[in-house]
DNA sequence: AGCACGCCGACT
DNA sequence: GTCGGCGTGCTC
């Protein structure tokens, strides 16, 4: 009997592909198995084993596999399925999801190697020259790599070379593939069987004598087993006994020292003895008892408690009652609010069965993690990680937690699969007959929304925690303090008081501006010519530490112009602000405090967010000027004062969340504010301080908040009560974007009539040199969801079949919110 | 997505 | 003349 894999590649392809495996192997293989296989004409990739059957195929023949890479399946059934659930729900391929699924490091590929023909002679001259300098180089370095030709040969394609010296039989080509994820091994030594009797002890120690260093070792290697009764760590001995590495090697190299390597983890709790979990207070109690009973008739449920509630504590009781079952715990949160703060806060109480799994650890680290959970370890009975951490091997989930569920930083944006996580958590939750809880502060629509419609249950704490009163809001109307002048800079003279006050009381401050740098345009007064970015259609954005203009979109730097570019006058004005200048006009209104900002300018690096948060806590800063950064779920003690510079920017974003986002946004900053015993106090300027946004900001009112904008969306059709898909095309070529994108609209128009919007360029139309057009379908809930996506991706695929718009690229983005 | 093949302009 | 640009087609 011949029989066949179906294997998932990591490539965007709609289909699987098949190959044909020997009698051993099939008797081995298993479905969730990496395997190699040569695809195309050379190259080898890591494939995954999704069905292992007999029916050989009719239309070619299988190729064989290279190689099987694993022992028992990395991947499990429960995960198979909800990787198709994604798939088809997001409209993207399998390969789409392995490749976001999987850690990178399960994922080889194969390189190109060269080798020297070592069998016969060459006839030197026979050869050109760019011929004999890969010869030559093969004669110094035993293989090449394609890139090493490139760079020898100075020139891009080099492959017709390497063609001719094949056929000249000079050198052979291979395809090598490494293994990426190499376990972690720490050196251990211990003493040379030879000298475990007493005697033979003894005698070494009077051998070495004289080797006073040597000995030394060797007392310190006893001293330290004798106190640890563990194997001692080379390292360890190294320092302790402050003998360098070359004594230690001689020691071994002597055989009176044996050298041996344990596998460890990269990531090790290193903490003491966990703590009990806390008692709830009143408030907190009830909800956990309302939470339990809406579990026993909903799968899912929605918590909505006010900024500084301590929704926290209710997990942990959640988290402890299913671990205490013996069921995985997922708890979900947006990739920045994952800090060390929140982390060894989960393991005080559960200790080493708190795993983290988050795009900022490396791939080795992320392999350790997917083991734990595949394993079943106790070390990773909890994760708690970013929206990818849903792809973990998980086998019996008991709950899924998704806290600050309104964050939009849990829908994946850039490379398919565009997924929402805390809509797949649902869906995961669900394959395993797990609980989901929603936590937020400002629920999204939807959630509320579902929540409403009882498809959710519905749980309140509408008290913060120690009965912290909610902060005091006030609207600082800047149109008529500029009138009335009282403004300096960007700060009214409210806000200028209050920060004066708070900053007496010993208090901080956190004043937040949603944009970053210095101005984001730059304008001649002389001629209003505005310096913009070459690859994308906006204006550069003026970052004064550097005095350098930056794009946002594309990442353009050029140097800061003294006089413009296109007048020459030397009379340059900067329109708007961000959080730069803030921070400077900070610096000269309080010259005695410290100011720090907190953006993606200054949070680069691994640990560059840490650094400005422990700082904040540790009250090194006065001021922290920040963009929405700052909002996320971080607990600061002695903050009293929050000021919003400017309302207006977000609340004026062409996006129909706009406003539930501007909601969303200065209610969780002005959460930061007072969350110890003082009540805080929230300063928002805006030019329009009657805006019902506003308003229903400075009252905390969500529930007046979710019934006005459920009223706009029921008007414009826009989710939660339509369901949409956006259908993004771009091309380097406007005009044939331009051509693309109205043949794509009509051909939707046949389908969905007047469900279907634009196509239509986005505020920036261009970004890196490719023009935009932006199609949006509005799905009615009544209409089936399945076969609307089965009729886009039909039109999908007529559209690439006609050849002028094949080079337009083509994104299907479901539920784009 | 890659990658090869094949056809055209612009340089050593 | 070749180098490298990109349109086209294919991958078990």
């Amino acid at each position: 009997m011949a029989y066949f894999i179906d294997v998932i590649l990591p490539i965007p392809l709609p289909k699987l592909f098949t190959y044909s495996i020997t009698d051993a192997e099939s008797g081995f293989l298993k479905t969730g198995m990496r395997v190699s296989v040569p695809f195309g004409k050379s190259k080898i990739y890591t494939a995954l084993v999704f069905k292992i059957h007999t029916n050989a195929p009719t239309a070619y023949d299988a190729k064989e596999i290279h190689q099987i890479l694993d022992d028992t399946p990395i991947v499990n059934q429960k995960q198979f399925q909800l990787w198709q659930w994604i798939a088809s729900y997001y409209m993207c391929t399998l390969g789409d999801v392995m490749r976001a699924a999987l850690p990178n490091a399960f994922v080889l590929e194969s390189e190109t190697v060269v080798l020297k023909n070592t069998i016969k002679t060459i006839d030197e001259s026979t050869l050109k020259d760019d011929e004999f300098l890969v010869y030559d180089a093969l004669n110094h370095q035993s293989s090449l790599k394609i890139q090493d030709i490139s760079s020898i040969l100075d020139k891009k394609n080099v492959l017709p070379v390497i063609k001719r010296l094949i056929e000249k039989e000079v050198i052979s080509v291979e395809e090598e593939i490494y293994e990426k994820y190499k376990p972690k091994l720490v050196r251990y030594v211990k003493l040379h069987t030879h000298f475990t009797s007493e005697k033979a002890l003894h005698g070494l120690l009077e051998e070495l004598s004289r080797a006073p260093k040597q000995r030394q070792v060797i007392m310190t290697l006893f001293s330290i087993s004798a106190k640890t009764r563990k194997p001692v760590k080379v390292s360890e001995l190294s320092s302790e006994s402050d003998a360098s590495a070359a004594i230690i090697k001689a020691l071994i190299e002597k055989d009176v020292l044996e050298e041996y390597y344990i596998q460890t983890d990269r990531i090790q709790y290193s903490g003491g003895e966990n703590e009990a979990t806390k008692t709830l207070n009143d408030y907190q109690s009830t909800a956990l008892e309302h939470i339990n009973t809406s579990f026993e008739t909903q799968n899912i449920t929605l918590l909505h408690g006010v900024t500084s509630s301590g929704k926290t504590e209710v997990y942990v009781k959640l988290i402890e009652e299913v671990v205490k079952q013996g069921k995985q715990v997922l708890y979900l949160l947006p990739e920045i609010a994952l800090t060390t703060q929140l982390v060894s806060r989960l393991q005080n109480y559960f200790g080493e069965q708190v795993a983290v799994y988050h795009s900022k650890y490396s791939s080795h680290e992320r392999v350790e993690v997917w083991n734990h959970v595949l394993n079943k370890s106790v070390k990773a009975q909890i994760v708690l990680g970013a929206r990818s951490s849903i792809f973990l091997p998980f086998d019996n989930l008991g709950l899924i937690i998704v806290d600050e569920e309104h964050e939009q930083s849990f829908k994946q944006f850039d490379p398919a699969p565009r997924y929402h996580a805390r809509d797949t958590a649902v869906v995961l939750a669900h394959m395993h007959g797990a609980k989901t809880l929603l936590g937020s502060a400002t629920p999204s629509l939807e959630s509320y929304f579902n929540a409403k419609q009882n498809k959710y249950g519905f749980v309140e704490i509408t008290t913060r925690y120690n009965e912290v009163l909610m902060p005091e809001i006030e609207l600082v109307d800047i149109k008529d303090k500029h009138k009335r002048k009282l403004m300096k800079g960007h700060f009214s003279d409210r806000l200028i008081e209050e920060m004066t006050e708070t900053l007496k009381e010993g208090y901080q401050i956190i004043l937040f501006q949603n944009r970053r740098g210095f101005s984001p345009i730059v304008e001649c007064n002389t001629c209003g010519h505005a310096p913009q970015c070459p690859n994308c259609d906006v204006s550069l954005t003026y970052h004064q530490y550097r005095s350098q203009l930056r794009c946002h979109y594309c990442g353009y730097t050029t140097a800061m112009q003294i006089s413009c570019m296109a007048c020459g006058a030397q009379d340059l004005d900067s329109k708007g602000f961000g959080t730069e200048q803030i921070e400077s006009e900070v610096k000269l209104l309080f010259p005695d405090y410290k100011v720090a900002r907190m953006d993606l300018d200054t949070t680069r690096g691994k640990y560059g967010y840490e650094k400005i948060i422990t700082a904040l806590e540790q009250q090194e800063i006065d001021i922290l000027v920040g963009t929405q950064m700052l909002t996320k779920g971080l607990d600061f003690r002695n903050v009293k004062l929050v000021g919003i510079m400017n309302a207006d920017n977000m609340l004026n974003f062409p996006d129909f969340r706009a406003h539930e986002r501007s909601f969303q946004l200065m209610l969780q900053v002005s959460g930061r504010a007072g969350r110890t015993d003082e009540r805080g106090r929230v300063l928002i300027q805006t030019y329009n301080p009657y805006h019902n946004i506003l308003q229903q900001v400075s009252t905390n009112n969500y529930v007046a908040m979710y019934n006005e904008q459920m009223n706009d969306r029921y008007n414009y059709k826009y989710p939660p009560v339509y369901k949409q898909v956006k259908i993004i095309l771009k091309h380097k070529d406007y005009n044939k974007v331009e051509a693309a994108a109205t043949w794509f609209a009509k051909a939707l128009r046949h389908v969905f009539g007047d469900n279907v919007l634009g196509p239509e360029a986005p505020p920036v139309a261009r970004i890196r040199n490719q023009f935009h057009k932006n199609i949006l379908v509005k799905i009615p809930k009544k209409q089936s969801l399945s076969k609307t996506k089965e009729a886009i991706i039909k039109i999908n695929n007529s559209f690439s079949s006609v050849k002028d718009f094949r080079s337009v690229r083509v994104i299907l983005n479901v539920d784009n919110f």
